[in-house]
DNA sequence: ACCTTCAGCTAAACCGGTTTGCTAAACGGG
DNA sequence: CCCGTTTAGCAAACCGGTTTAGCTGAAGGT
């Protein structure tokens, strides 16, 4: 009766080729250290064993995993519905797979990030949307594992990647301002964690923008028409619901991520609004349907792929080189606004209602 | 001068809290084997010394990684560019999220999934579009862990998931033959390894489903008129673009993935054509945005979210008993086609020069 | 003939944890 | 007060590899 078929150990070919563990692993690691036809017969002992050495005890000896990870401080289920998700994940893939490393996906454990964290076998980190008031930012920083930061709070310690976010805020303001827009909605996206207000947060930056563009033509947007959710269609979508029913009538709507925009654009053709003609709808990322979604999408592009992949180069040099306490590096992207077809001038019948009350 | 500031180690908090290392495991893992002043006192030493066990050792030793794998035959960088695959991701994402396991992605590494899996620390993997014929599938498959097929050729002993492909291609293809049309452009995504025929992948059935349709009404899709690409947008844009280069001038396009369908649509659009006034494009996926795009997609709907969560569950069953040789299951789930707004009938002055010809 | 060198291989230590088997002290019942 | 049981904690083995230090025998040098 066999013991059990279980998967063969280094043991087992060592026994069957008749040579020590030693021997074997060199076989595989570095065969210049064996007689040729020794190494041969090994790797042939090895074959017929079915034996491939396990990954997980190699990790432990090499003290190195091969892997990269991504955290995000939201559910993966949540934000792989987000194509702009989508398209970091292939920037940061591309380079990963360029420089032969694996991807590991981190999101919360049973809620709790840290948690998460310390489970996942990795060399080093990209967090992306990690805000600095997140209840567990600290532990996740003392993990002693490298990270850079994407669209997060910037710190000194760690390396990071962002956009102008401010500035393609502005861009869109400015355009939308020029259009003869005054009564304004801004969508944001919800913080990840309903902790504070997050103060220098992606959202926090580009509202920032928003609210700079249109001061320079003596408007200022109240906070009650800015309105935060979960950055996918249905976010912007039941946002937009529920600004018309707060009695809201804007004649322009500023999204900060095109999946938002593109349910605000949904909400409104249900209200029976025309797009362009009575709402402008602007969005934020340049995602690659944007051109594609009737009518196609106004909005502030950034270099959605380059970020993931800025982000893991960034990352692979102080990952490599382990020790040397390498300066931070700050990489910051540009934006620019795309004018498509969902923008356009003030409807005529709003013209007068709208402008400086009094 | 410091040794070096390494990571403290299990020992470091035991000399530390004066205990064996036992001990501090047992603190952690099992407090109730230590007296609670006891098992406190240790957790207070590892919080001080900033202690967290080593996530490699942990899986050496308990033999689990509390990982699951996404194995993809396309580099990851290419498929996360077609929102399909972060539908998918979505639904395998919550499931695993659910049960307590972390994702990994595998994909080629220097051009080899066998290679890739060595490397990979999961429990388990969830196979998407793995092909049969592809040249290391035998490898992958005797790696001697757990895998569910996900739209792949199922296989008696491995787990699957597929969906009702030539129904639904079916369904399609007699929706546009009842519309009138008889010239048909069909694109189909390129199967992952460029080996050979692939008798009976996805793109082999959705095929058959679209030519059944047509053999209805008596007519036969020439294999010219088939053209396979990379599922996405560009890979739908070039394709329309050849086959127009070629001379063909189809009254319908009959698309394998929205991705490609849009990619169609863009290039008509930039052939001065109508959409669906000149020709009708139909998809196949129903991705999020497919409600969304100029003209809203006509597609055949499958359960994206649903076939990864369904494939985790099988995956996480067979795991989680190992051992039990577990009889494999198959799932097989429904499509069905979703009329929107880029089909309609034949356009008048092409009536009389199709049909069949002799 | 003797020493050195080198090729080819091995035993043992190690990576950082968990788990098993055991011991010593405390406990408790009669 | 004695003996069986429990409690609290420890040493050592183990997970499955890699790596270091060292051993052996044959070739090469003089």
């Amino acid at each position: 009766m066999e013991p059990r078929t279980q998967r063969p150990r280094i043991a087992d070919v060592a026994r069957e080729a008749g040579v020590s563990k030693t021997a074997v692993s060199f076989a595989f690691n570095s065969p210049d250290r064996l007689a040729p036809e020794t190494a041969v017969r090994i790797r042939e002992v090895a074959e017929h064993l079915g034996y491939r050495p396990h990954p997980v005890a190699r990790m432990l000896t090499q003290r190195q995993t091969m892997t990269i990870g991504v955290l995000t401080p939201q559910a993966l289920s949540v934000i792989f519905s987000n194509p702009f998700f989508g398209a970091f994940s292939e920037g940061v893939a591309l380079a990963a797979e360029e420089l032969g490393y694996g991807l590991h996906f981190i999101s919360p454990l049973h809620g709790s990030l840290a948690r998460a964290m310390g489970r996942a076998t990795v060399d080093g980190v990209v967090a992306i949307g990690l805000s600095d008031n997140h209840p567990e930012v600290e532990q996740i920083r003392r993990a002693g594992i490298p990270i850079v930061l994407v669209d997060s709070t910037a710190l000194p310690e760690h390396g990071s990647v962002e956009i102008d976010d401010a500035g393609g805020a502005r861009a869109a303001g400015e355009y939308v301002a020029s259009l003869g827009h005054r009564d304004i909605l801004v969508i944001g996206v919800e913080p990840p964690a309903p902790g504070g207000p997050e103060p220098d947060g992606v959202t926090s930056r580009r509202l920032r923008g928003y609210r700079e563009a249109f001061a320079t033509v003596g408007v200022t947007i109240p906070d009650e028409h800015v309105m935060v959710g979960p950055a996918s269609i249905e976010g912007g979508l039941a946002i937009t619901n529920r600004a018309w029913e707060d009695g809201l009538r804007p004649t322009a709507i500023l999204a900060m991520s095109d999946a938002m925009a593109i349910g605000a654009m949904r909400a409104l053709r249900d209200l029976r609004l025309d797009i362009p003609g009575d709402v402008t709808v602007v969005g934020f990322d340049d995602i690659d349907l944007a051109p594609h979604v009737d009518p196609p999408l106004t909005t502030v592009h950034q270099p959605i792929r380059r970020k993931g992949e800025e982000a893991v180069r960034l990352l692979l040099t102080v990952v490599e080189r382990r020790g040397q306490p390498t300066t931070a590096e700050h990489r910051r992207l540009e934006t620019r606004l795309i004018v498509r077809s969902s923008s356009g001038p003030v409807p005529r019948h709003r013209e007068e209602v709208t402008g400086q009350p009094d």
